[in-house]
DNA sequence: GATGAATGAGTCTTCATTCAT
DNA sequence: CATGAATGAAGACTCATTCAT
């Protein structure tokens, strides 16, 4: 029901409400991840929260929003958990891994909420046809993680390579592990992580040593 | 139809069969790639095409095969090239080096056709809700990295990690960079692919000497 | 509600709830005027009203009788102000053109009435699908028309017609000329009232000789 | 489906599309007169014309575009009926009697198709909520009777008045002979006809003499 | 081989109404 | 008296599929 974000001159929500919306919103967590965003429709969601189609359009001004609503509810409990895990770490390094680990824990904490984030990323498009969470989405995340390489480099911890590029990998990286793990339930996500810690720790440290280290061709 | 004649194999499809299909198959990838693929109905790409909705069905048993086809016909494209060319190169290094390579090229030669790719990749289900391609349809590529690691490993060329997330996260890095080029049209892919290259240079590489180079914790 | 107390009649309607249903009354018409019958709904009338959809249902037994009253409200301010100016002249001639001039005057002090009462006649039905004000919603009006017609033909002022055709003729040119109005707001509602005025002057008026005049065919 | 005029580069309709076309048509006006614009969903139109839902949605861009061609089609049967015939009378006078009398002819002959042609006219709306068809619709019609009526003051067959006031007010007289019809079948709309061409041939004629004739007041 | 036509299930959304608090 | 919440039916529209020609 009626708008969300800028709340101007309206409306806390009352205990009820948010309820039902906190409800609602998890079962399109639960429905998307299991059925896919496609076959996500709010017929599927309100039966599975147990309450009539009509009770969505109520609570939220449509489909687009509640999507909106799971995206940023869910995101919001990753940043929080996985930033202040980080901010704990003392080097550069340290933060890096710390980072895949935490989103790693994230994950196994809250598989459904991840996928579901996943399938509105790649699926969720706005009224003209281009993607509402495209790539863009992550600038954030690029952002931070770019600054956090930087400052490596500044102090000598990390070798010289362009942070924009390392980013994306790293969060590539990250997500495959997710989907991997998805795919193979039986996969450990911990060793995972801790592999995939290794990886970036090789890729961006500093040169051991004056060697004729880099990269040939 | 696909089925009166040679039933128990293929019957071989007569020239102006393969055209048809071959051009709804292109319409397909167009139309995906520009509109997504919720919105890449059959009528769109029987429009497309300019021909009318039925021959789609008629040459096609239906919207999963049309969708498996283009996958197909992709996947193959893209792996007859990269590894023609992969196998072209001497050492594991070069190999994993031009594997990066050969992909941003495919990349920037066929935007639509991997856009398209990746939007069946996440979107095409199986009847039963499960991912039709999931991270599953990527074993081959995986298998194929894998060998190539433990081919490094074995010749002292690269360090000891796990060969399997090795490669996943490095398929999709590779992935990513297309995104990320599709997301930001003015980036440079191939620059990108370089430091992409670095990156698993240094990540996989044998260390120099015996430091004490294990990550911490 | 409404059928507790004093059920033989109607019980007297409170002070509050005379205000309140007063006050839906002004946004029913509010929004019927603004938005058009088929966009009226209790939602938009009560956010209109600053108050909450079951005040309306509380008030009103339903949407039928809210547009009821809205007619029956309107109705009777129309017919109040200009049945009292009509009496006031003398010839029937003079009632004529007073009755269309008192018209005019009301639809530009309350066009938003007047639009509102226009919606609901053409929309408003009955469950059985027949219109709830058809033209027999006008028979009041008339019937009043004809027996001035009738008085001013008895006098010798007016020639000899149909008082009933002219009479609906008459009512359907008022009600064009508001609709006119509404169509183009820079037209002038007066002298379009005087103009319509000299026309039925003419079309009523007794022949001034006894020429052949009658009309041909 | 596809879309109507400006038929640029496509698509004269096939024999059958017509046909289908038209049948649709026909139910639309049928429902509409019997049931009324707000009750005229696609799925009674639909079964009125023993046909499923998706066919008018095939057959038509939406309902927006069917109603369309309902007034478009009707429209044009009764102006070519009326203007043929107008134009074969000879003085002024004659015209506005024979305009009269063909409207009321055309509307015996197909009251449901007038009936609907009202109900879209006040009902039919924009995006944008304002009236698809308002007054504005009439203005060729007020713009030919206009013509007419200062052809004939031209030639002295009329007095002095505004035409446009004029046109209006017959144009509305005729639509409500028809309303008031449908209300009251017995009525006789022939009769009604041409009491109406009599109070239009006495309010346009020309004073018979210079007597005191003007309006008082 | 190809087409246009038709189907019917499924999509989101709107709405008048009811009800517990 | 008033509210917010919930319902369930009905709305227009989309779409993959089927079929006669």
């Amino acid at each position: 029901m009626r708008s969300e974000i800028g709340r101007e001159g309206q409306h806390e929500r009352s205990f009820i409400e948010k309820a039902r919306r906190a409800q609602i919103i998890e079962s399109a967590v639960a429905v998307i991840s299991e059925a896919g965003y496609a076959k996500a429709s709010l017929a599927r969601i309100a039966q599975h929260a147990g309450i009539s189609k009509g009770v969505i359009s109520y609570h939220f001004d449509g489909k687009h929003e509640l999507m909106e609503q799971v995206v940023e509810q869910t995101y919001t409990a990753v940043a929080e958990n996985v930033v202040r895990r980080v901010l704990s770490a003392s080097t550069a390094r340290e933060m890096v891994r710390t980072h895949i680990m935490a989103v790693a824990e994230f994950m196994r904490a809250r598989p459904a909420h991840l996928r579901a984030l996943g399938e509105i990323f790649v699926n969720l498009r706005n009224d003209d046809g281009s993607l509402r969470y495209g790539v863009a989405a992550s600038e954030p995340i690029y952002r931070g993680l770019e600054d956090l390489f930087r400052g490596g480099q500044a102090d000598g911890e990390f070798r010289d390579f362009d942070p924009r590029v390392m980013a994306v990998s790293l969060q590539a990286s990250i997500d495959s592990m997710f989907g991997y793990w998805a795919a193979y339930p039986e996969h450990d996500p911990e060793a995972h992580a801790r592999e995939l810690a290794d990886i970036f720790d090789h890729a961006t440290r500093a040169e051991p040593r004056t060697d004729e280290s880099a990269a040939p061709q």
